[in-house]
DNA sequence: TTCTTAATTCCAATAAATGGAATACTGATA
DNA sequence: TATCAGTATTCCATTTATTGGAATTAAGAA
């Protein structure tokens, strides 16, 4: 038995019983345990701990002192281990790391806990928003939201939502250029462009069953958002995120073309790194935002 | 893993560490077991401790909060067992529970161990004369001290020390009534008797190869001591234990007789409990008084 | 890209804990 | 006085946990 934990527990429990069966019995162990235990803690400090018969047993005047001494770290330690396990106060207490693409975080995912702040006010979310995935460990990420796929596999990941991509423009920009019919038509319309930060690569746009590289683009930009207020300035055509540009649809500020094409939309990804144990309010955050990127008011993927 | 306090030594370790392969190397063991200890407590805790990649790992928010929390305990339990085994300035504190015949006792004990009182000032010297034997379990007994032989093989017993048992009388009673010159002239000599404080019947006197009940002794009582005051008074014929009678022998108050029957010294016995560990106080006073009962000059057991 | 090193998992060997049966013993009772 | 009931302990076989070597996976450097 090497376990000083269990030894001074059994001990301590022991100390307040009449006999060894009686603290197997407290226990939920057999008096071997006891007797063992017992003997174990008196080798380790070199003192008799209890003086006993069959009939009875009677705790040594060290023992009476070493309990006293023992009775603290006892209750120290298991206060470690309860406390440090969190209750219902503060069950959601703590901090909960989060990384997202600026396009999502700031537009939706701000939105989307805005409940759960209210729900847990002990719980203190990190959102940080970069678009490249440079987040594997050292920072300190509990939850991350990527569109697109997921090279990574080390990472228990949940497609929480769709994300069509829409090709946009304003209506003047349309009255004024002409609504494009086909893709190549494309060519001949002002478009922008996104570079990928990683690779310094343009973007290609997505069509259903096929790419289309746009060969001249009028704007580019490495940020989304930015592309977006170029489409909304009405400077150019652009294939931008649903949940982005369809608010503004609906209000008649931007119009969709070329629908009949529309790529599969991208899948939305909600995940957390696989190794270690779940605290609740990391599941917490992370079943919160699931459930609101599905929920078609709070996240739109159709006009 | 279920050694709590291991988990959190392991985990403290590895929090001032570089990397798992580190600490195993401090803690003396593989990283296999690093990496499942430090597993091991995080799932107690339900919560990630370390942020780890092959390369390098960094302590959680939680971690930290944790390792704080944690330093206390483990440093209280660390001291409980080492403080609790005893250190040189100590290492003789505590009690040493002692029983012995009075006339053992009262006369040699005490001059025994006046010098380890003096030696080892921490040690509390808890001497209890009884000349029954009752000492067997609830009374706190590091040591006994016996004269005879010990029934009881539950413990462990050094033989320290002969005793011969000696008849004496004082020069006057043997110039008014005659020396005896053979055990059967006792018979018309006054003698004392001693009476077994347990079965009530008086002990037989011994010599060498056979015993003598005496018939019709002068004088009883079931004390030794006050036995052998009425042999001092010179009342009586008395066989006594020869360290009582020794000194007063040398000093001429006092003469031996029936020499040549003297029977077998009586052996002297100094035990202690035989289970549980014995304390270094405890071994240190049974080795005094081994080698004391053994030193002729304090203990005489020849003319 | 490949190479080096670290963390982790798998698995078989080793070590430890467990509880039933037997033993030894105490205190009480007939 | 002898027997009985109840307890601590030891022994031993079974079960359980721990350990470290080998293989796997991954991250950073060259």
């Amino acid at each position: 038995m090497h376990d000083r934990f269990r030894l001074l527990k059994i001990f301590a429990t022991t100390a307040q019983c009449t006999s060894f069966r009686d603290a197997a019995f407290q226990l939920g162990t057999s008096p071997q345990t006891i007797s063992r235990a017992v003997k174990e803690l008196e080798d380790q400090l070199g003192e008799l701990l209890f003086h006993r018969s069959t009939r009875q047993i009677q705790i040594t005047q060290f023992g009476a002192r070493f309990l006293q001494e023992a009775n603290s770290p006892i209750a120290e330690l298991e206060m470690l281990f309860e406390h440090s396990r969190p209750s219902r106060a503060e069950l959601y207490a703590g901090r909960v790391g989060i990384t997202a693409p600026h396009s999502v975080g700031r537009s939706h995912v701000l939105p989307l806990i805005e409940p759960l702040i209210r729900e847990a006010p002990e719980c203190l979310i990190d959102l940080r928003l970069e678009d490249e995935v440079t987040d594997t460990v050292g920072a300190q990420i509990d939850i991350g939201i990527r569109v697109g796929a997921l090279r990574d596999n080390r990472f228990v990941a949940r497609q929480a939502a769709q994300v069509p991509l829409m090709v946009v423009a304003t209506p003047e920009l349309v009255r004024q250029v002409g609504e494009p019919r086909l893709v190549a038509d494309l060519i001949r319309k002002p478009v922008s462009g996104r570079v990928d930060r990683n690779s310094g690569r343009i973007w290609p746009w997505r069509f259903n069953g096929f790419t289309h590289a746009p060969p001249s683009p009028r704007f580019v930009s490495d940020d989304p958002e930015t592309e977006f207020q170029a489409v909304l300035n009405g400077w150019v055509f652009g294939q931008i995120a649903a949940f982005l540009v369809i608010p503004y649809i609906r209000e008649g500020l931007l119009v969709p073309v070329l629908r009949q094409f529309e790529p599969p939309p991208l899948p939305l990804y909600v995940y957390r790194p696989q190794r270690g144990p779940v605290p609740p309010r990391v599941r917490k955050v992370f079943d919160t935002l699931t459930e609101s990127f599905a929920d078609e008011e709070r996240f739109p993927t159709r006009v």
